[in-house]
RNA sequence: GCGGGUGUAGCUCAGUCGGUUAGAGCGCCAGAUUGUGGCUCUGGAGGUCGCCGGUUCAAUCCCGGUCACUCGCCCCA
């Protein structure tokens, strides 16, 4: 079973670049939900299976196929969570929050999910997420894609991806689609490909997405979801494009876009980009104004987004900055325990301080060098017997003598060092 | 869940038309250089050829299965 210690399948681990790079996404989408009033929360990693049956709706594929479930020691089904906003509408309404609308909630995180790996997709994956809860109007809406807009442009990929956009309108008119949709299909059931045959009981929306060719040319003449939009929703939909033409944000209006998960309503959103292969969706979202009441609370509207922590970081190229420590170079017994407290007394300053264990001072200057260290304090009875050390500016290999009580100051040329 | 490709050293890869000790570059360790790094030179360590089974006198190579990665479908972030 574990021959070798390998990783489970669709997971990885992060090595300290890999983290840096993730981190360095997380940072900046906190940074930049921040100004617009979002703070960071977080929710459990597992929760009771019903938050998320019962709101992404049973018979969506990741319900139905993906989960990890399991029922604990207490006879209790519990899910490790496959996404955040059934965790963050539950904790809204487990908290009474409703008292403090509209709810602003920034999170980021590991998922999980049952799937076939990929590139882009994994078992275990990393979500930042932005959710708006109490806010009914479309200026949220609005809000909350200039969030992402400004995330994936602070990130440098805003011109690789293309906001596509659309409306599914109030449950009335989705519902009126559907029913028009389930009934043309049916007509045709025949001539559906497998795989949307599965779909019309499902969710026939889905067949609109089909790539099957037989699929799009039924498509084609497929009743259209603006025939079935109520005036109230077409001015919703209105609204929320003239606030993103009023900031000037580019988007696509997809027809074809339809979220896989029921409780979506409304603006449908994905940046979408083609350089990452089959699994191009950044950032994804929707409003979902039924789900806070589906899951048993007061009937609060909803919208947010979530973005794959790994494809932006992979469409970014975003690196950790490198360490830049100052290296401690001691020769001989008296000069390592002095080292202690120089060093002690330059991390308490903020700087990165590194030093080796052993070797003379040929290894530990290269160690010095392979660590990327900035500066070179070297120390040996000599020095210390005049309370001296040597400063060597690795970079430029100038050296010079500072006595022991300047060293903080004279290291304040290093400033790169800190952390 | 379905179909295709790949799996040889820490990394990137070569190779064996089935045959004795499986190679390179980079990286790592050591020495040249016992108080001064990067460059150079010399030497060294490191491999169950993904795993299990089959065919064969003989398998890293052929066959089957399996695991992992990867590309597409599906789904989605």
């Amino acid at each position: 079973m574990m021959a070798k210690a390998q990783p489970v399948r669709g997971t990885h681990d992060l090595l300290p670049d890999a983290f840096g790079a993730h981190a360095e996404v997380i940072a900046t989408a906190r940074r930049v939900s921040a100004t617009y009033g979002y703070r960071e929360m977080a929710t459990p990693i597992f929760e009771f299976t019903d938050v998320f049956a019962r709101s992404m709706g049973e018979t969506s594929d990741v319900v139905s196929k993906e989960m990890y479930s399991f029922d604990d020691r207490g006879g209790e089904s519990i899910t490790l969570r496959p996404e955040y906003t059934a965790a963050i509408c539950r904790a809204f309404i487990s908290n009474g929050l409703q008292q403090s609308v509209p709810f602003r909630a920034f999170g980021a995180g590991p998922m999980f999910r049952y799937e076939r790996p990929q590139k882009g997709r994994q078992r275990q994956f990393h979500q930042i997420d932005v959710e708006i809860i109490g806010a009914p109007e479309p200026a949220a809406d609005v809000e909350v894609i200039a969030v992402g807009t400004e995330i994936l442009n602070t990130l440098d990929v805003l011109h690789k991806t293309v906001l596509n956009l659309n409306t599914l309108g109030d449950p009335e008119s989705r519902d009126a689609y559907r029913a028009a949709l389930v009934s043309y299909f049916s007509d045709h059931r025949d001539k559906l490909s497998k795989d949307s045959q599965d779909r019309l009981g499902r969710n026939p929306l889905r067949i609109l997405d089909s790539k099957d060719e037989g699929d799009r040319k039924l498509v084609a003449d497929a009743p259209l979801f603006g025939d079935y939009l109520n005036q109230q929703s077409q001015d919703f939909f209105g609204s929320v494009l003239f606030g993103l033409d009023t900031l000037s944000i580019a988007y696509e209006i997809n027809p074809r876009l339809v979220r896989g998960l029921d409780y979506y309503t409304h603006t449908a959103f994905e940046f979408v980009t083609d350089a990452l292969g089959a699994q191009g969706a950044v950032i994804a979202g929707g409003r979902y104004d039924g789900l806070i009441e589906q899951l048993g609370g007061p009937a609060t509207p909803g919208i947010g987004w979530a973005g794959g922590i790994e494809r932006l970081a992979m469409l970014s190229g975003v690196t950790a900055a490198a360490p830049q420590p100052i290296a401690l170079i001691p020769i001989g017994e008296a000069a390592e325990t002095e080292a202690l407290k120089i060093g002690q007394a330059l991390r308490r300053e903020g700087f990165i301080v590194d030093q080796a264990f052993r070797g003379n001072l040929g290894k530990r200057m290269k160690r010095a060098d392979k660590a990327g260290a900035v500066a070179a304090l070297i120390f040996g009875d000599d020095e210390l017997a005049k309370g001296l050390v040597q400063v060597r500016n690795l970079a430029t290999g100038e050296q010079t003598e500072v006595t022991l009580p300047q060293i903080t100051t004279a290291m304040a040329s290093f400033s790169g060092s800190r952390v």
